[in-house]
DNA sequence: CATATTGTAATGTTTGACATTACAACAATG
DNA sequence: CATTGTTGTAATGTCAAACATTACAATATG
């Protein structure tokens, strides 16, 4: 009943990627020490921001880099990347009963508006751009 | 990684309630029969709104009231209510290592965006009332 | 009191997330 | 071109949470 840690594991990673990108080769080794989850775990990870076209990773000699703006990388993207979430936010019971005025309508009267509020979650996370988390990291450096 | 499917449970139970009231007596086994879910659920999804204080339920003799005005009840009440989610909607990966600049900070720049996202699905849900969804519920009887 | 129903504890079942192991494919380097 | 370190991914294991179910005591009403 919560939104998969993949999302916060991705945005790490592309933190990571970023701050350290210019001075170490950033591999699933490099980025799991930081995340604290299995390397195969960011490899995972990984793999889905590249099919979203947001990193390139070196197969072989290895190494992460980002290849798609921050500015035009938001939390959103980033959420749909790695799948956050799987068809609907709401679990919805599954068999009302047909036989019921209530139960056979229950679908037309609900499904809108939990439509809706996800929708209004959604679009939060589509106003936080990733270059402006970099921008908060640093101001929280030492 | 979904919300509770007691959310969409409560929901329907309420308008079970609102609906057959007048007509019928409401036990948890009549309810459980629109739902589709074992009785034993509907009368945990009872004693949840009862304890809201939106309904009242007869021990012994059976049958649920509604006694709270259906227009001040919104479905942010309902899923409240039923603790549709248990602290933060997002699952944060646990240990991000403290030796890391990255990991060390990674709460304090995503938090606050998170609770924005879920306060923002939240607030959305606050908008409806539950007598708005009988009127839709009416519209959508034959 | 007999009956129907609620309240709730205890337990079982299932699903999904996450972790881990294993290994083939691959790229760079000496 | 063999060695080394790394990625990609399948297969499997582990665990926790949601949901279902059984059972029965407590309770109200005719």
């Amino acid at each position: 009943m919560k939104i998969t840690s993949r999302f916060t594991v991705a945005v790490h990673t592309l933190l990571v990627i970023h701050t350290f990108g210019k001075t170490e080769k950033v591999t699933s080794d490099f980025i799991a020490a930081s995340v604290n989850v299995n390397p195969v775990v960011i490899r995972r990870t990984l793999s889905s921001l590249k099919a979203a076209g947001m990193i390139d990773v070196k197969a072989g000699s290895g190494g992460a880099r980002i290849v798609k703006d921050l500015e035009s990388i938001t939390l959103y993207d980033v959420y749909k990347a790695v799948d956050s979430v799987d068809g609907g936010l709401f679990h919805f019971h599954e068999n009302p009963s047909p036989a019921c005025p209530v139960g056979r309508n229950i679908h037309a009267v609900l499904d809108g508006h939990l439509a809706d509020a996800q929708a209004a979650m959604e679009n939060e996370l589509k106003k936080i751009s990733l270059a402006s988390l970099t921008r908060e990291l640093q101001a929280n450096l030492p």
